[in-house]
DNA sequence: GTCTATATCGGGATAGAC
DNA sequence: GTCTATCCCGATATAGAC
């Protein structure tokens, strides 16, 4: 074999990385497999020695991307996930969606794909909730700020006035704040789930 | 001419109905236009008599659905809303996209659409939201609202799991109703189904 | 206005050389 | 493992008959 043994590893994590930013801002169809190889300096010929199908590509980006963002909310303090929050609802996450969150970038696709891939899509946007319910006063109220945070993002990307666009970042920043903040305080007796 | 004054009017107001139904459930860019064409009974080659390419009519979809939506909202009381967004939250809105609401279902093919697409988008969202302030505290509440709708249904047409697909759903309406109930002063307990 | 037929292009996937 | 070349299909858009 003319290449180290790790190569292939090597090369499969680089077009994870890359393929994942291109897909994420371009969408997952919007980007051929020529587009998505060139992007990691490579032709189209070599996908497939990596993936048998860009269906089982897609799955590959959701496993890692959402793996990636579970780190980032895991095992945060309240004061913590507020952080991340305000970086989440912030106009530079909307304004680059290849380094931002796979969750509102992929989701509409990740809808009508495989089985596999939604499970694995399934299962980061769990981990995001349980992260978050470590800072809410009940499991639905760490749903209500994951929904939020990904409808804001999504909303925002597709409005193209950058007021209205703040206008509604704030806003649900806001909302989301007290949602956080609110868990130890207010001993909330709204608990179900 | 061989066709009625109002024929293609007609046909253009079919076009609309049925073009926009497959777009919600497949994805715009999901169908050809032969299969847009086809699900109203005709053939590509009359597409372009409507319109003057795909593109034109993903921006007249998105202008008469949101425009459909807006009056659904529109002027509407606190009773009212809650009761409309217990569909929007339901199970059955989530398994049927194509009688739903456009904005979860397109956000991000409009995202990367043209500017005048996006600007008929982002009126819809607005007025979803200035609604939707008639029962709210305050604006910024009704942002988070409308996050929270789309972004609900968005993440729950994604996931594969029903048992979690409805923990989302439940966790969401039960704190939107918080919001929109907690406009006049709170009371009405006993309603967290 | 709608149809059939077609031009033209791009995308997914495979074959064979290195 | 990667490259170049290619097959095959589907998609946008146009041309001309009715």
């Amino acid at each position: 074999m003319r290449y180290p043994a790790t190569h292939k590893q090597d090369t499969r994590a680089r077009l994870l990385k890359t393929t994942g930013a291109l897909a994420k801002r371009q969408g997952f169809a919007g980007t051929g497999v020529d587009g998505l190889m060139a992007a990691a300096g490579l032709t189209s010929g070599a996908f497939y020695s990596h993936f048998r199908s860009k269906g089982e590509l897609l799955e590959a980006i959701v496993q890692t991307e959402l793996q990636r963002s579970g780190k980032l909310f895991s095992g945060k303090s309240r004061k913590q996930l507020l952080r991340i929050v305000e970086g989440y609802l912030s106009p530079a996450h909307v304004a680059q969606p290849e380094s931002g969150c796979a969750i509102p970038a992929l989701a509409s696709e990740v809808a009508r794909a495989s089985g596999a891939t939604r499970q694995a899509f399934e299962q980061g946007v769990v981990a995001m909730k349980d992260s978050m319910a470590a800072a809410t006063a009940s499991d639905a109220q760490a749903w209500s700020v994951v929904a939020q945070l990904v409808g804001a993002v999504e909303l925002a990307r597709a409005m193209p006035s950058q007021a209205l666009r703040e206008a509604l970042l704030k806003g649900v920043l806001e909302n989301v704040r007290r949602q956080l903040e609110g868990a130890e305080g207010v001993a909330d007796p709204g608990k179900s789930a």
